[in-house]
DNA sequence: ACTAGACGAACGATCGTTCGTTAGGCAAAA
DNA sequence: TTTTGCCTAACGAACGATCGTTCGTCTAGT
């Protein structure tokens, strides 16, 4: 195998509830790992179909045509995402701080869980056109902005301090983004410490105070 | 358009010492913007002769195939992105703080000044076979390996703490990646902004101290 | 007269997709 | 129990289109 690949990861897993039983899910599972390691245009009909154990045929049975899939993928990838940060956030206490180290936990932990699922969904939807598209977009647009309404709220409040929200909420998001593509189940550092360290990153970015007070002017502590 | 853009940049520039004069540099030009939009696959070589203002036969008057066009893109990219950085480091002070705050300048500063080159030079590096993409996936080592020097050095005397140097560096460098995706110059921050910023961002992530004295314990200054 | 660059036409291969057919499991009828 | 009919899933074969590439020719400039 060349040296140069796509992404570390090898094996292309679903979460189960997303994958149908029987060939629709062999058929998704094997489109899943063909888009991520040579892109939507590089993957032909017939090496999906080969590689789910069926005829190129059999597809249109249960699918109306390629793009469908990948809008399938794109939709199933960007949902997961979003519920996992949501319900993470939903979830952790009304601070600013342990809302964002709940988001880049469970941000990350979606990208090392499902890194083919999120590589595809991340760097192949531009081929959907509007109408297969628009939807996983509009998840996408929710996903950052949960993002960028906790980082508002913390500078607001004084628990954080960044010059502008926006890029914060790019270079937060981007460098998590980058996660699905080097990380591997068999790497020298598991899931749970980048999650952590991305975690506290994310804080040091943001200039997080660590007590649960506001800033109102310098030093003011104790 | 569709709202799902790959990029947000809409025009390729090739810096000018490595455009070569006359239909080379033409067609190098389009190869670039369809490629970066569209993904290698995505885009024929009609589609490219045709942007270039030629007939698909004329191309191979010039290359000899398809991948080595994305070959000689993708060199340039990592040759300019890896030339960037290292001029910057050089020229600035020892100290590991100006370091990173050269090489965070410099890597913002390329991903928004060649955004398509950076797109193509790092999302579809994994065309290329061996031969034609091993000298390029060195140079982004190589990169890379630069970066973790600096943090590396900056542990050990003491300027910086991180709990691991490689995921800073993943970190740090995924986050400037991303810029040449959503970066586009009539955006509503500058170039110089985003590099401003980003490298402050490094600074934080490394938990960096803020004057030029070493970290032996804690609160020893003044 | 020579050369370099652009061209039209076409090559075989592969693309996504369609169509008519076949095999197999299962329920109702005999 | 056997037979019949049906329905689903899978199939082989092929469609027109497009793919990257090649070749022989033509034209403009020196």
């Amino acid at each position: 195998m060349a040296v140069n690949r796509r992404l570390a990861a090898t094996t292309a897993h679903l979460l189960p509830e997303h994958k149908p039983p029987g060939s629709p899910g062999q058929i998704l599972e094997a489109a899943l790992k063909l888009f991520a390691e040579r892109g939507y245009a590089g993957a032909s009909m017939r090496d999906i179909a080969g590689a789910a154990g069926l005829k190129p045929a059999t597809f249109y049975a249960h699918y109306p045509s390629k793009e469908h899939i990948l809008a399938e993928l794109c939709r199933i990838g960007h949902e997961e995402q979003y519920r996992g940060v949501r319900v993470a956030v939903l979830d952790s206490a009304p601070d600013p701080r342990a809302q964002i180290v709940a988001y880049v936990r469970a941000h990350v932990a979606f990208h090392t869980s499902y890194p083919m699922l999120a590589v595809v969904a991340n760097s192949e939807l531009h081929v959907l056109g509007e109408a297969l598209g628009s939807a996983t977009f509009t998840l996408r647009q929710q996903s950052e902005r949960l993002l960028g309404d906790i980082i508002q709220r913390g500078l607001d409040s004084g628990a954080f301090n960044v010059p502008n929200a926006w890029l914060a909420v790019a270079a937060i998001g981007g460098m998590g983004l980058r996660v699905a593509y080097w990380y591997s189940p068999e790497y020298h550092v598991t899931a749970e410490q980048v999650a952590e360290t991305y975690a506290e990153y994310a804080l040091r970015i943001l200039a997080a105070t660590r007590d649960g007070a506001s800033r109102p002017a310098a030093k003011s502590k104790k």
